[in-house]
DNA sequence: TTGGCCTGTTGACACGTTTTAATACAGCCG
DNA sequence: CGGCTGTATTAAAACGTGTCAACAGGCCAA
């Protein structure tokens, strides 16, 4: 039954009768050994409870049957759907996700990919938390495949993304056409490249309607939850409250929203207001949120296949940069 | 800079001319090495871009710095924040967190669980998907540490949890208070112990009430999410329309609501109705959500002291079942 | 000077598995 | 009967680190 200590791979073959190396043939290549007496040694792992050891396992293959997925906020919902379209093609493979999560920290994130390099993980999904790649180039030099998630590459890795800045673009535009002509941008650090991108379209699109840069003003907090929305609605309301407000992401408006709610602004009457992500709490907010719909699935699961398929065959593989294009989604908060 | 294969232990030594035992020392127990050689040696590191092979030092130490945390859905916040507690206590100490998903399936529990023993993990937070603990008592047995996060234990485990039959109570009795005679609860699978004793808890105030058991209809679905919650609300639509809704979390009150809110049900002056978490979504609601609010962010931090506590001191650990006790938070959905 | 002690360092072995080359054996054909 | 092929199994050599007993050398007290 359970017995204390532990039980190797020796004391199976013992148990059974044979050695340890059919024991070991039993667990990898169980197609090599004849079965009678594969069903021994089977057998024989039951009555002992044995569990391989995978530190010894993964020491002698000199890689492990894990992968690593670095996000910038395990509290986002929009990271949850991406680790649930890694985790879904992962499990297919008989492979386990590490999931580690940065907190937009470039120091936690060097942490976490030290934690990862130490594991020997086959390979590294990643939402970088600043534009500084050569952590992940000297991964990708020590063999370690790596694809960008949510961050375009430049050609050295692969990547998936969504075009940030057409999306910025799409938002800005549609509050554009709504009648605003006072806008806000509420953001996160701008060291957060989605960030800047979103920014850079929303400036596209004021710039194609023949309006100025200034008709945009900036509201930068530190955190992208529904805090940081709060600590923004807060500073608008303390400078005068545009006609429409665009955030860079769902969280953020979401705290917008329940704090202009409390200063008794009325949205979208007052003013209107689109988020990024469509998270699923969107559509179930106060007012709904409009918002930007990213394939957040999608760029789970493709940055995974890129990743098993470099991994695979780490010589002929060509890094691909994989970009696609996101999707205004009107609701209550910008009619 | 960064060489390709494999930089150990033994080129580092032979860089800074001390002997494998001496770069091993330098990492484990610093203080054991004159200074002048520890300076040496981490400058030899640096050029060399060493990184410690995980899988040989978890391999010789018998045990790995990494604890398992298995919980039931990723995607339900109230999970994000156990998890944040746990990981605020793990880092400290500079342990790892490997976070798993059952997703309420024991099968997945059971493989995620065997994944965990394979990587000799030190300890294991788990919140289990059934009743049969057998395999956590394997573990144990087998020297992993085990505490039960929201699941009380019966003595020979550590558990955190918090008092669910209190917590359905709360709810009911305040359903009741309001003037509610016609109930319904809606709940996932009635394997889930939290769903269990929350029914109990609202069965006990229908008694104080006075009213009969069949005043609150059971509705179980499948799955404990907002798409649940909308099944479920087709399910009441078409049976007639309860007072008030009592919902075993907060996702299922939010699927809830907005599919009321659909079918033109107004909320709370069709029907009144109470979530379970208190989430941070449910404040911002269409209709702000009552709830049951649960330390959600201790529950994480106190398993993990405790688990921490057992693999410290394995013999000398007495087993402690901690039990919190929740708090009702009425907001607009139950005016 | 000798003996004892303390601080730093070393060398060799062990951890549990995978892998490879070698071995045993049966069956088949010439 | 001998050589050959193929299958099933084995023995032994790694993988990279941690540990521990042993050892070197400097210092102080006797």
């Amino acid at each position: 039954m359970s017995t204390l200590g532990t039980v190797g791979i020796k004391e199976v073959a013992q148990r059974a009768g044979v050695s340890p190396g059919t024991v070991s043939n039993v667990l990898n290549r169980p197609e090599r050994v004849a079965v009678a007496t594969r069903a021994r040694v089977q057998q024989a792992i039951r009555e002992l409870g044995f569990v391989r050891n995978g530190s010894a396992a993964t020491l002698r293959a000199g890689q492990s049957r894990a992968i690593g997925l670095v996000v910038l906020d395990v509290g986002n919902p929009f990271f949850v759907e991406v680790a649930r379209g890694v985790e879904d093609v992962v499990s297919d493979r008989d492979h386990a996700v590490i999931l580690c999560n940065s907190g937009e920290s470039p120091g936690r994130e060097a942490r976490n990919l030290r934690v990862l390099a130490e594991q020997r993980v086959r390979g590294v999904l990643i939402t970088p938390a600043d534009e500084d790649l050569s952590m992940l180039e000297g991964l990708r030099d020590r063999g370690v495949a790596v694809v960008l998630v949510d961050h375009p590459a430049t050609g050295d890795l692969c990547s998936v993304s969504v075009d940030d800045v057409a999306g910025g673009d799409l938002a800005v535009t549609h509050l554009l056409d709504r009648g605003a002509e006072r806008l806000a941008y509420v953001t996160g650090p701008l060291g957060i490249r989605q960030c800047v991108e979103r920014r850079k379209g929303a400036r596209r699109a004021l710039r194609n309607a023949g309006l100025p840069a200034r008709a945009l003003e900036d509201v930068v907090v530190p955190e992208m939850n529904a805090g940081g929305g709060a600590l923004a609605a807060e500073k608008l309301l303390a400078g005068g409250v545009p006609d429409a407000i665009f955030c860079a992401n769902d969280l953020l408006a979401l705290g917008v929203l329940r704090a202009l709610a409390q200063a008794g602004v009325r949205v979208p009457d007052d003013v209107a207001l689109i988020g990024y992500d469509d998270i699923e709490f969107s559509s179930a907010a106060a007012v709904p949120l409009s918002s930007i719909r990213q394939p957040t699935y999608q760029l789970g699961k493709i940055a995974t296949e890129l990743l098993l398929e470099e991994c695979d065959d780490p010589s002929g593989h060509a890094h691909q940069q994989i970009m696609f294009q996101p999707e205004l989604v009107v609701r209550e908060s910008s009619r």
